[in-house]
RNA sequence: GGGCUAUUAGCUCAGUUGGAUAGAGUGCUUGCCUCCGGAGCAAGAGGUCGCAGGUUCGAAUCCUGCAUAGCCCA
């Protein structure tokens, strides 16, 4: 970040000098490949037409411009255009003692600029215990939340509880039928109904806490089987989530928001923008005009609002509560539904107000085999029972290693080793090797250096340097991590550091070596162990101390 | 039937707004321990970026068609 700050700024004053202006497409990041320099920069081939010269020669005026720049040891032009600049050791230097400076709040800015933004997610019906997918969306919603925050958004995280719908009564019913076939009535089996085992372990509860359950009239027992159901089942998502360190500041029912009105406070909104439409005894939503191909139902004739109203409505209730972005997290299988969400958040006079992220499918395996799941036959792995056998750890960083838009296999017995199969180990035991690393200087008396000249002089091998520029690069990354939502981005860069150290370990020894070399090895690997830490924290992963 | 998404090394996957010689891990081959945790490090081999066109100084990336797979809607 400092390099790329750095550089932007001469660049600016040296175009500006010239009378070109800045091209909006410049890209200033570290090359794929070292050998080009510690950082490059293609504005030269963007400012050929403007200049009306090649963009070699562009390039030639840009260097003799920061050929004096202290802090810039060599400019090269490769053939394309491309400007690509070496730092002088004495600036990487100077990153130890940024990082030490900042402490955990290193890898923090200010893109977000106090912008109030919100993430559902996981928002499972009530009607069962979380499975592995939800934990897929868990895993990569608490950590957005996590990066979003570190990256100056003011975020909140919010857990959309369907307790209003069809699938609420189709709960009750499981739950009723399942009393009555303990109580040896033998009722008839529901058309519908959940099959797992954990509804007749709620009906036997239910039936000892109310005896007279099955004396109610039809309604009243489902209705008192569906509340208890909920509840019973809501604590344990709760809990399961926890386990799995997820976090939600707000629960949000459904069922409240119809029963303030909300829904047709919404429908009153659209009607007076000219959006929403009552035709036929039902009342549209005018999605054609915003490309949809039809318009878009949102009350039945026979009085019932569609899901879709209901969406509507809480996306309604999600802007009014002032929020700048609403961040919404689904199952892949819903891709369809979000051009139509989109259009809705645009009626709802918030075009751009929406970002929705879908999860795709995690195929469960054990060594290679997949693991049959089916919600609704009653046979699945649940979350807590993966999180159990492999630890939160190894399952959240399994998922947050992968693009969320694509399917994941899952392979318990992969995610359980403790070998390079699984890089959510190589990386704690970076972690843990510098931390066992400072428990022997101590023994030894040796103390990490503090940052002055002398100590940061010490420094000095090609290790050190390329220590040093990755560990430069950790708040580009969680930028870019929370521009582009991707927490996926965070892991690749632990991966790297991680794989850094390990060399830097093999290459640069420290106790052995002389000691003010030593001490200054320490300081910088001080920083990188913060910065594992504050990596492996952005993905919600323990920093271990030892393994 | 209409639509969305995918297809990159043997395998699992990165690849940001179009930019340099397309990258990791794993697996395979071969090296490195008088030394801080070898749970490590290093080197090598491995590619028609699904196929065919197009756009331009330049395409894994954008456009069109086709193939295959998954999902959504009717």
């Amino acid at each position: 970040m400092r390099a790329k700050i750095h550089l932007e700024g001469a660049l600016k004053q040296a175009l500006e000098g010239f009378g070109w202006p800045w091209p909006e497409k410049a890209v200033i990041e570290p090359p794929k490949d070292s050998s080009f320099g510690d950082m490059s920069a293609n504005v030269a081939m963007m400012l050929a037409k403007e200049a009306k010269k090649a963009p070699r020669a562009v390039a030639e005026d840009i260097k003799g411009a920061l050929a004096n720049d202290p802090l810039i040891e060599k400019i090269e032009i490769a053939g394309p255009g491309f400007l690509n600049f070496t730092f002088a050791p004495a600036f990487w230097r100077e990153t130890v003692g940024a990082i030490l400076d900042q402490g955990e709040a290193y890898g923090s800015s200010t893109l977000g600029n106090g912008t109030k933004v919100q993430v559902e997610y996981v928002s499972a019906n009530p009607t069962g215990p979380l499975h592995i997918g939800h934990g897929r969306g868990a895993a990569l919603g608490d950590s957005l939340t996590r990066i979003l925050e570190k990256a100056g958004y003011e975020v909140e995280a919010e857990y959309y509880i369907n307790d209003a719908g069809r699938q609420m009564l189709i709960l009750g019913g499981s739950i009723l039928y399942r009393a009555r076939q303990i109580a040896g009535l033998n009722p008839a089996e529901p058309e519908d109904y959940y099959k797992g085992e954990y509804i007749t372990d709620i009906a036997r509860d239910l039936m000892a806490e109310r005896p007279d359950l099955l004396d109610l009239p039809e309604a009243e027992a489902t209705e008192v089987c569906k509340v208890y159901g909920k509840d019973i089942i809501l604590e344990g998502i709760k809990e399961d989530l926890a386990a799995f360190h997820v976090r939600h500041d707000v629960w949000f029912s459904e069922k409240s928001l119809v029963d303030d009105g909300k829904v047709d406070e919404t429908f009153a909104d659209l009607t007076a923008s000219g959006m929403g439409y009552a035709a036929d005894g039902a009342f549209w939503f005018k999605s054609t005009t915003l490309g949809d191909d039809k318009d878009r139902v949102l009350r039945k004739s026979n009085g019932d609002t569609t899901y879709f109203a209901s969406d509507i409505a809480y996306h309604d209730n999600k802007f009014k509560r002032g929020f700048d972005l609403v961040i919404d997290i689904w199952g892949a299988d819903h891709h369809g539904y979000v051009p139509r969400m989109m259009a809705a958040c645009e009626a709802l006079g918030k075009p751009g107000g929406l970002s929705v992220i879908l999860v795709n499918l995690v195929n469960l395996l054990r060594d290679g085999q997949p693991i049959a799941m089916s919600t609704r036959a009653g046979q699945f792995e649940t979350l807590k029972d993966v999180v159990d056998e492999v630890g939160s750890d190894a399952a959240r960083f399994m998922f947050l290693s992968r693009k969320s838009d694509s399917k994941l296999d899952f392979d318990l017995e992969l995610v359980k080793q403790k070998t390079m199969d699984n890089p959510v180990y190589y990386v704690q035991y970076g972690h843990a090797r510098i931390r066992s690393l400072d428990r022997k200087a101590e023994e030894a008396g040796i103390k990490a250096a503090t940052v002055n000249p002398d100590s940061l002089a010490l420094l000095d091998t090609e290790w050190d340097m390329e220590m040093l520029k990755l560990l430069d690069q950790y708040p580009d990354y969680v930028e870019a991590a929370a521009k582009a939502q991707t927490p996926h981005l965070i892991s690749m860069y632990l991966q790297e550091l991680a794989s850094t150290l390990h060399r830097y370990y093999t290459n640069c020894h420290v106790l052995s070596a002389e000691p003010e070399v030593a001490s200054a090895r320490l300081m910088l690997l001080d920083c990188v162990a913060g910065v594992v830490a504050s990596g492996l924290g952005l993905l919600g992963v323990n920093a271990p101390e030892s393994m």
